[in-house]
DNA sequence: TATGAATGAGACTTCATTCAT
DNA sequence: AATGAATGAAGTCTCATTCAT
């Protein structure tokens, strides 16, 4: 008879009301990009007054950059290379491949929001930029790391060349499902995009040796 | 009393306005995308009035959409694939490489803008998008062609597969190059580039074909 | 049987449209200072919409200078000093005395306003107060030149001390009157000023002559 | 269990928060004035949270004039005339004059803060500005009294008058020291300023007597 | 072939204030 | 004796667009 529950909704959440902001803007910020975000939009999805938002982020800016900085760690964290794998090179790399395909496949935000900052050139860098180039710096350099020990024979430049290499073209084949969208078979292209790397690698490798 | 054709300069000259306000709009479109790009800067760049504009634009989507038309164009000409090359495969293909490295560089507003556009989800599309998806469409084609005749044992879907993955890792490399800047050797990127293309589409084909 | 005048109102007229702008704003500035002006008022005031008056002017800054310049132009008009006045130099400094009253008690906006202004500090000072202090420096400057030429025998110090002297009583009266409304005789207030100036004035004058 | 005594600091102290939030008020109103002040603005400078200065102030306008009332109290107690100075008249009134002046110099808060106020004329009377103009009435009177005690044969009106004229120069000699800072020697034109009431006062008094 | 002026809608952000804890 | 969180109203200013000239 007590009725406990019954503060029905308005009982202060800061935690939840935070998560429920950010949860509606990765949604709108992830189809219409940095200027197409506005913050009535993100008001009238996550049901909170646009003066609450401001109580959670500073400005704008700031939403979204911590918009990208949750989902660059949920992104990463779904992509969680396995750590000590068997196999052939080819077969891990491959593996490797077919995870980072179906993270962005699930999950497509980060990187989608991410790649329309990184091709702004505003006079003044959104943070949310800056974020997203950091994050991308980091998944470039665990890349190399594999890179490197599952080609102990190549050298640094070659495999810094590889990794960016690799990271470019997952770039452009998320781009070309983003615009083509389901019928896109990512995993495939992910696997192809992987041997062809291979391929080089090994082929450098085997250069620079004998 | 009739004014002599000396007075020349400034008869209003309605093409020349029309281009001056597709070159503030290049400009500012490719700094901030669709939404970022506003009438009145526009208008203030090229220095005639907002009204002007909407005399020779019907809108803003009119105009957007007129910019990366003539910005497909312009990189079209910059492309232009010379017809009857002699060489192998790898030679033609490597020329091939370069000279969209080298236009890439040169004019990059056609394809950041364009890719700004393709990486949007609006409830309306813009019409911009879709005349760069076309655009986009065009050029994945002549790739399809070219593959298709210095491949001529590969089989259709292969080629198309080839095509696909081409002009992905071009987007992911012009991405890349966008965010690292100069500092980016492109040329070198495509040349590795069609190289591991070019050995996948000898291997499909020798295994087609054996 | 024409109706050339039918076209009621809405024939774009800017330069009434910045005049019916500027009266607005003057009320509501004069009443209520800078800060306590709200652009929705004087739109609301004047009956322009809010964005037509940033047709006009840049921004609410901009708004407040133009009040106060147009304010000091008025008010300059309304006492300027008649040229050659004849009389004791007592008698000439009471009739200036009086103009100033007479101007203040009419259209005080503009001093009302400008102290205001004058007495804040903000970080970035408003162009308003600098336009303002610009004026008051005119005005201090006439008196200078009056006052040296009704009492010759004064070094260039002491003018410009009693003048300096003559705007801050005028100052201080002016606030006496808004503060206690209609019921102050202000022309006599500054009758009784004028005569202990010009009293300070002639000792000093047979001081430095003696 | 019970917390020793010793942890002393921070066991919320209120009437040190109220100092505080006292202390940033008045540094901000006297920048800004009155609608210029906001609770944000004094919360980041006093470091309390905003509802924390709802705890101790009713609303803005408490605060505002509470700010007045303290900085009013600091101030009378800075000039208090010294009871039975003896000396000539002209001495005796000097000598409050520079008392005077060297207050303004040193906490001008009051006065600025309170001409501000003085000068506005919003529909409902701000509380603060009731109180400020209370303040100045006290202080009018008192110099109406030693006035009274210093010129005995000057009658009441004249009394009366001259004290206004001695408020109202104050005002004005303190503003030109608001607009042209340190540079004013408010101390000698407070001196002046003395001065020439003393002398205005002998005369009067000299002609209503003879 | 243009353009000065206007405008409703909506952008981002801050406001003073409240309330449950 | 405080404060984290929330909120409706209002702030300044920009938006894309129109229209009469």
């Amino acid at each position: 008879m007590s009725r406990p529950q019954t503060t029905r909704k308005k009982r202060a959440n800061g935690v939840e009301s935070r998560q429920r902001i950010l949860d509606a803007t990765v949604e709108i910020a992830g189809e219409r990009g940095y200027e197409g975000t506005s913050i009535a939009a993100v008001s009238a999805k996550c049901g909170l007054p646009a003066s609450s938002i401001y109580w959670h982020f500073k400005d704008k800016d700031d939403l979204i950059a911590a918009v990208i900085e949750r989902s660059f760690e949920t992104w990463l964290a779904a992509v969680e290379l396995p750590g000590e794998e068997t196999g052939t090179p080819l077969e891990r790399v491959t593996v490797m491949a077919a995870n980072v395909a179906k993270s962005l496949v699930d999950a497509p935000d980060f990187l989608r929001l991410g790649l329309m900052l990184a091709l702004e050139r505003r006079p003044t860098e959104p943070r949310g930029r800056t974020v997203f180039l950091r994050a991308r710096d980091i998944a470039t350099q665990k890349i190399t790391e594999v890179a490197g020990t599952v080609f102990p024979d190549l050298d640094q430049d070659a495999v810094r060349m590889l990794a960016t290499y690799a990271v470019a073209g997952a770039d452009g084949l998320f781009v070309h499902r983003e615009i083509h969208g389901d019928a896109v078979d990512l995993v495939a292209m992910f696997e192809l995009h992987a041997q062809l790397v291979c391929d080089a690698a090994a082929r450098m490798a085997s250069r620079s040796k004998g």
